[in-house]
DNA sequence: CTGAAAGCGCTAACAC
DNA sequence: GTGTTAGCGCTTTCAG
C-alpha cells in the first residue's frame, strides 16, 4: 500500500504529454467546453483517468475569475434547525454546479466577521447568511464583494440585497393569538438568554404585543444560557412552575426545550392541554414521536434554504423589494386545547 | 443603500498604491510574515482597512502552493452524531490557521467519490473522512494527492494513512456482554437497513459473536429504511414485539430510535428494565432528558474529532501502526437491570 | 476543431 | 526593512 505517493501533484501538462494533446484541448475536454472531436476527447479522458489527474481549481479559479462556491454562514450546527436549511440549499444547488461551503459563527458577531472575511477571500459566487443583523464591518465587506447576498431566516428588518424567511414577530403573534383563542390567560415564557439571538427576541416581542392587545401580559419568564436540551427544558419548566404555580400556558423558544418540558409535565401528572398548555417553535420531526405532539410553528426551514439557493443560483430572481416572505404555519399538536 | 458596488474587486496593488508601499511589503504585513517597520505596517493596515480590501486566497494559494483548508467528508449531518465530530474538529483546528470544509455523502459511495474529487481539486492540506470503506477510485485519488489522510469513527479495517476511532465490533461485543451479564436471553435487534453503514454492521457482528459465545442467538431483527426518528423507533418496537412478544431485550442501532422505543414501551406499561431491557448506541445528550436514561455506548465522537484534527494539523503524530484506538464506553443508564 | 501566447493576483527567492 | 523578478496551473483570447 501507499508505495508511490507522488512528490509533485499532477498538472494539465502531465495529461497533455500522456495523451499527446495540447494543454488547451485537454482543458476543454475536462470542462466539457467547446467542440472537441470524439477521438481526441477519448484519448484525453483515458490519460486523465489512468494518471488519476484531479484538476486544480485554485489555478482554474484564478484564471477564470470564477469559483463555483457559495458561502453559507450560520450560527450553529447543533440545534437541528440549520441542518434542515442546509439540506434545502444543497438540494437546490445540486444541479447548478455550485457547491455550498459552510461557516459557523456560534452566534458571535466578531466570529461572523472573521468567518465572512475568510470565505470572501475565496471569492465565492454568492453568500447566504443567517439573519439581518450584521456588524458594520460585515456589511462593508459584503458591499465591496459585489456578489449576490441572501440573508435567510428572518425578514423583520433591512436586507442588504435579498431576504428569504419568515417574520418571527408574526410567528410569535400568531402563536399568542392561538393561545388566547383557546382561553389560556396566565402565560409563561421560557427561552435562551442570548442577546444575539435576534429571531427569538423578535418572536417574543410579537408574542407579547399580541397578548397586550387582549390586555394580557406574561406572568413569568425564565431564561437560560447555553445549548438547548430536553434536560434543560425539564429544569426550566420545573423552576418556572415552582415560582408561578398558577400558570396555564408555557411558550418555549424552541421545540427541544419544549419537548423536555412536555415530558416533565406528563411525568408530574399535569393535565395537558386541559389545565396547562404548551407550545414550542420550529416544527422539528422530533416532536412526532413524543407521547403528545407539542404545538409549534413550522419555521419553513427547508423552503427557506431552497429559495435562498435558487436566488443565489440565478434560478429565480428576487422580488423588487428584496423580500421573499414565507408563511410560518401553526401546528396545533396535542398540547393546546380546542377553543 | 448599495450605491457603489465596485466593478472590480480590490487587489494588493490597490492597497500598495493607496499606501505608497510595495505590493510585496503589503503582502508581508497582511500575512504577518517577515519584519516590517511599525510605521510601514500602520500605513498598510490603514489603507487596507479603509479600502475594505479582502485578500484573494485563490491567487495566494496558487503562488504559495499551500491552502489552509482541511476537507472533512461525512455521511450525514442530520443524525446528531456528526455535528459532534465536527465540533471536535473545529475546536482543535481553531488555533492552527486551518479551516474545515465539510462535504456530505449521504452514505453513497459514488457521491463520496464526487465529493472527494471536488474537495481535492482545492488542494486542501489534509483530509478527514468517515469510515474505512472507500471505492478504489477514492483510494487512488487519496494516494495520488500526497496529503495527510485521517479516516475516522472506525478502526476495524485497513487505514490508508491513519485511523482514529473506536472498534464498533468491540462496542457491540461489550454491549452484548453487559446484556448477558444482566441475565437477558431473548434479544432482539433493531437497526437501519443500510448496506453502506459499515459501522452499524460491524457493531451487530460483534454483538452476535459475543452472544454466540454464551450460546445465545438473536431472537428477532427488524430493519428500516431512511432516517432515524423517535416515531420510527416506536413503530419498529411495536412491530418487533408484536412478532416476538417473548423478547426480554431490544438493542437499537442508535439512540434516536432507541429513545422512541423507550417512550413507546413506557406508554404501554412494560416493566423496564425488569421484564424488558433496552439499549442504544452513540451517547447523545438527548438521552439525559428522557423519563428513563437509555443504556448506550458513548462513541467518543468529540474526542475522535479532536484527535483527527490534531493529527492533520501536525500537533500530534500518528502512531506507527496508523491506528488511534479510543475506548467506547458503556453507559448503563436505567434500562438495563443490575446483574 | 486545435494550438500559442498572455496573464489572473499573489508569494518565493533573491537582491539591495 | 524593503523592492524586484519570476512564476504557481490554469483559462482567456486570438490565430490558424
Amino acid at each position: 500500500m501507499n508505495t508511490k505517493r507522488p512528490r509533485r501533484p499532477l498538472t494539465l501538462r502531465d495529461v497533455s504529454e500522456a495523451s499527446g494533446v495540447s494543454e488547451m484541448t485537454v482543458s476543454r475536454v475536462l470542462r466539457n467546453r467547446g467542440d472537441v472531436s470524439a477521438a481526441t476527447r477519448e484519448k484525453v479522458l483515458t490519460a486523465a483517468r489512468t494518471l488519476g489527474y484531479v484538476p486544480n481549481k485554485i489555478a482554474g479559479g484564478l484564471a477564470s475569475q470564477r469559483v463555483n462556491l457559495v458561502a453559507v454562514i450560520i450560527p450553529s450546527l447543533s440545534n437541528m434547525v440549520f441542518p434542515d436549511v442546509l439540506g434545502g440549499i444543497s438540494a437546490e444547488l445540486e444541479d447548478t454546479g455550485l457547491q455550498p461551503v459552510v461557516g459557523v459563527t456560534n452566534y458571535s458577531p466578531p466570529r461572523e466577521d472573521a468567518v465572512l472575511y475568510d470565505m470572501l477571500s475565496w471569492r465565492p459566487s454568492g453568500v447566504i447568511l443567517a439573519g439581518l443583523e450584521h456588524s458594520a464591518v460585515a456589511r462593508a465587506m459584503l458591499d465591496n464583494a459585489g456578489l449576490p447576498v441572501v440573508e435567510i431566516m428572518d425578514i423583520d428588518g433591512d436586507a442588504i440585497d435579498t431576504a428569504v424567511g419568515i417574520s418571527h414577530r408574526r410567528a410569535g403573534a400568531e402563536m399568542a393569538a392561538e393561545i388566547l383563542r383557546a382561553g389560556y390567560r396566565r402565560i409563561g415564557f421560557i427561552g435562551t438568554h442570548m442577546p444575539e439571538d435576534h429571531r427569538a427576541r423578535k418572536r417574543l416581542a410579537g408574542f407579547e404585543e399580541r397578548l397586550a392587545q387582549d390586555n394580557v401580559s406574561l406572568s413569568a419568564r425564565e431564561f437560560y444560557q447555553g445549548g438547548s436540551s430536553l434536560q434543560k427544558g425539564r429544569e426550566l419548566t420545573e423552576r418556572i412552575l415552582a415560582r408561578e404555580p398558577e400558570l396555564d400556558f408555557l411558550y418555549y423558544s424552541n421545540d427541544m426545550i419544549g419537548a423536555g418540558g412536555l415530558l416533565w409535565c406528563l411525568e408530574k401528572g399535569y393535565d395537558i392541554p386541559g389545565k396547562l398548555g404548551l407550545a414550542g417553535f420550529n416544527g422539528v420531526d422530533l416532536l412526532d414521536g413524543l407521547p403528545l405532539r407539542l404545538a409549534t410553528t413550522d419555521a419553513r426551514r427547508i423552503d427557506i434554504g431552497r429559495r435562498a439557493a435558487r436566488i443565489v443560483a440565478g434560478k429565480e430572481t428576487a422580488p423588487e423589494n428584496g423580500v421573499v416572505a414565507l408563511t410560518p404555519t401553526f401546528k396545533p399538536g396535542d398540547t393546546i386545547r380546542n377553543a
